[in-house]
DNA sequence: CGGCATCCGATCGGATACTG
DNA sequence: CAGTATCCGATCGGATGCCG
């Protein structure tokens, strides 16, 4: 049974002129990025992905494969040797990270009491925390949201 | 009627200890997503927002209704004195703009062939396009993936 | 124009059982 | 352990109509 062949109703955004929605539109859904975000962070084995996601085996098993399709994730053997398959994140993947570092961030300052804990993105070098993601224009200036602007449509 | 006071049997993140899944849940959804972008591209109207996304009305009263009783946007009086309202961004709304840069940049880098025209994010002042969003070290070295790791729990 | 109310099919995701 | 298969209620979202 193919799997591009179905009719989907729901919106698609590959075809948008705009960048962001293309991503949205290949990520797939909330649950892909948490995945993404438990590879980040050392997960490989669907039961690694599952215990922390507490998300049921088929769900898991769909978003797991469209990630791969997706170019995401890649399916490797196993490095114990067993039957199984082990998910890794592609190059595609990686360059993901800013994307979850910046909604780390977001998550930290806005929705966690002074002290509250939560878990912590470090540097393994020095265990330190990660500098604030900044926004820069192409000479280095720091730029707001009202300091940019779109346009439109613009040939690479 | 109320509102919070059914039992949503959506999964949710918002007591989780980690910061990616808290904003999830707080964003909600995708479409939440592209209302976000859109208010930053300087969208502040309903129809506005309904026309760029071809959203239905209803669901993007609700994610209006969502992104307003989340402190993402707010709502304020039409700026042209009719009787309508407009929605914008608030601080906490801004503070996603690195998640939209990041997340445009991915599509950029990912979903485009070399030449083909996209919307594209720019500097007012000087027209040129943003610096790549980098991931650093409290010291100010580039990191990658692999030289960052999470610390389960840490208070603040 | 900016919503709200309603309907309805499609999809999602949780649970469970089964396989190797 | 790593899935696959199936069921089913809940939710989503598109369409439509109404109202100020």
């Amino acid at each position: 049974m193919r799997e591009r062949d179905v009719m989907v109703t729901r919106t698609r955004f590959d075809d948008s002129e705009c960048p962001v929605a293309r991503s949205v539109d290949a990520i797939g859904d909330w649950w892909s990025l948490l995945i993404v975000r438990d590879a980040f962070d050392g997960s490989r084995r669907f039961g690694e992905f599952q215990r922390s996601l507490g998300v049921a085996k088929n769900i898991l098993t769909a978003r797991l494969r469209a990630l791969v399709a997706g170019g995401v994730l890649e399916s490797v053997p196993a490095s114990d040797g067993s039957a199984y398959r082990e998910y890794v994140l592609t190059p595609k993947g990686k360059a993901l990270f800013p994307v979850i570092v910046a909604l780390r961030q977001w998550g930290e300052q806005n929705f966690f009491a002074p002290g509250e804990p939560h878990s912590q993105l470090v540097d393994r070098r020095q265990g330190h925390r990660l500098r604030v993601l900044e926004v820069l224009s192409a000479d280095g200036r720091r730029l707001n949201p009202d300091d940019t602007t779109v346009h439109k449509i613009s040939t690479q």
